[in-house]
DNA sequence: TTTTATGTTGTATAGTATAAAACATCGTTT
DNA sequence: AAACGATGTTTTATACTATACAACATAAAA
């Protein structure tokens, strides 16, 4: 990333380490100065004058037991940032009909950054067993099937890129566990115009992912439908279909 | 605020301004260097930098057009901040019942400083005229049943405070308009345990809230139902009652 | 075309972020 | 009970960097 680097030269050190810090949180309920030293190697007291800080900008609030946690305008900021996003907007719409007419939980991903797929909006499925991921999750692309569905589309020097930044961790027995094989199901996602999740990041769970494309084939996105294999499986073709439909009219209406 | 006071000496002033500038992006969609320098007397390279620093943070976009946007990590977050405010995961399935018995909106809302009410969960009425604030949504605590609710069991010198600090702007012919009757109102409100707001913050509009209290009395949070005057006026009586309930069962959870 | 506003990039310095050290408290161990 | 260790908080000195200024490039406006 030649532009990364070249910014590299403007970054403010300490606005970086609170965000950082914010960072933390998406794992830690609370943490308290000590800790938040030890995290991201600085020194206690200095911990301490950031947690300050950002408590009283009203991003953290402060515990009794001298411990912080997230504050309310964190939340509030997060409500503005999610409806703001037009493309959940737009989408949410082909989502909700999604699952109302499978029973299935479908999910609006996009890649944020050259190695992680984000899921930023849903609709929870109507069937009793039903997948349920909480917006905002993150995983590497290759992992799932909306990741794989917007990875496919991307050019060759990205696709590159991610793998030698993407670590092959194995969830399941099915995961991709290196390069080639990785490689091989792009191109047959690319061949279909679809990617499937074949329980490899979750035993029992199944997904199908169409890319959104913009007007320059862009990967800008990715719909799915999830849930468990047996149903997915022999509902594939009308599930597909569905999708595909959905992502036709989106596409129109974003061009 | 003598707290606030002694904290002053360990604000580390870059991150302060940092979310400052994530605070003008609640009222902003985009926002481009020399905006943000403007809006909060800095210079425009350094407005830049900041820029460039919460880009590489991740908490902003670029857009194509050199400005800048909340980016999917504040969404993200902002998901889990509000997943883990535990009085939401308690009292939710109240508001829910709320909403289900008497078809009207009910809301949950806290004062996170010291003037404003901030609306943090909500239940959405069944009936079709329905009233549909978005969560995180501040008022004046004095503008809204629900910050009069908690309001009014606030310390003396917490109301004198606040009554130093808000600014009494005219929303409709029957706001509060100066501090003596708000004080009055204050009163009511505590002799008959709940308030209302009769059109006060927007014209039709009728809310009826009762503030949560702690162990040691402290107004932690308040809930309401809203909904169009002439309904809500009708059945006042017995929405009250079901209020009542609700926060009696959420008082003996908390205490 | 000229002008003005703005994004972006060097640069010098005033100011501050940082760590180290010291104190106060707390819970644990001996 | 005493000693200890871990941690929150406060003070202090210094190396560093956040900041504004200036300059350039570029885009929009006149």
């Amino acid at each position: 990333m030649p532009d990364n680097d070249k910014n590299e030269r403007y970054i403010l050190h300490s606005v970086s380490t609170a965000f950082s810090i914010l960072d933390l949180f998406f794992e830690r309920e609370e943490l308290s100065p000590a800790e938040v030293a030890r995290c991201i190697n600085i020194n206690r007291s200095t911990a301490f004058r950031f947690l300050v800080t950002m408590e009283q900008s009203g991003y953290l609030i402060k515990t009794d037991n001298a411990k912080y946690r997230l504050g309310v305008k964190v939340s509030s900021l997060g409500q503005v940032a999610h409806n703001r996003m037009e493309l959940i907007t737009l989408i949410h719409p082909f989502l909700v009909g999604l699952s109302e007419k499978t029973g299935e939980s479908s999910h609006l991903a996009i890649m944020d950054d050259a190695t992680h797929v984000t899921f930023i909006d849903k609709s929870v499925g109507t069937l009793w067993l039903t997948m349920d991921v909480m917006i905002g999750y993150s995983k590497y692309a290759h992992l799932t099937g909306t990741g794989k569905a917007i990875l496919a589309y991307k050019s060759d020097q990205f696709i590159n890129q991610y793998i030698r930044s993407a670590s092959f961790e194995i969830c399941t027995p099915n995961s991709i566990k290196d390069a080639g094989s990785l490689l091989r199901t792009l191109d047959m996602i690319r061949a279909q115009g679809y990617s499937t999740d074949n329980e490899e990041v979750e035993a029992g769970l199944y997904c199908i992912a169409v890319p959104v494309l913009s007007r320059d084939a862009d990967p800008i996105a990715s719909i799915s439908l999830s849930g468990p294999t047996t149903r997915m499986v022999t509902n594939q073709e009308s599930h597909l279909k569905h999708l595909k439909d959905a992502v036709a009219q989106i596409e129109r209406l974003i061009r």
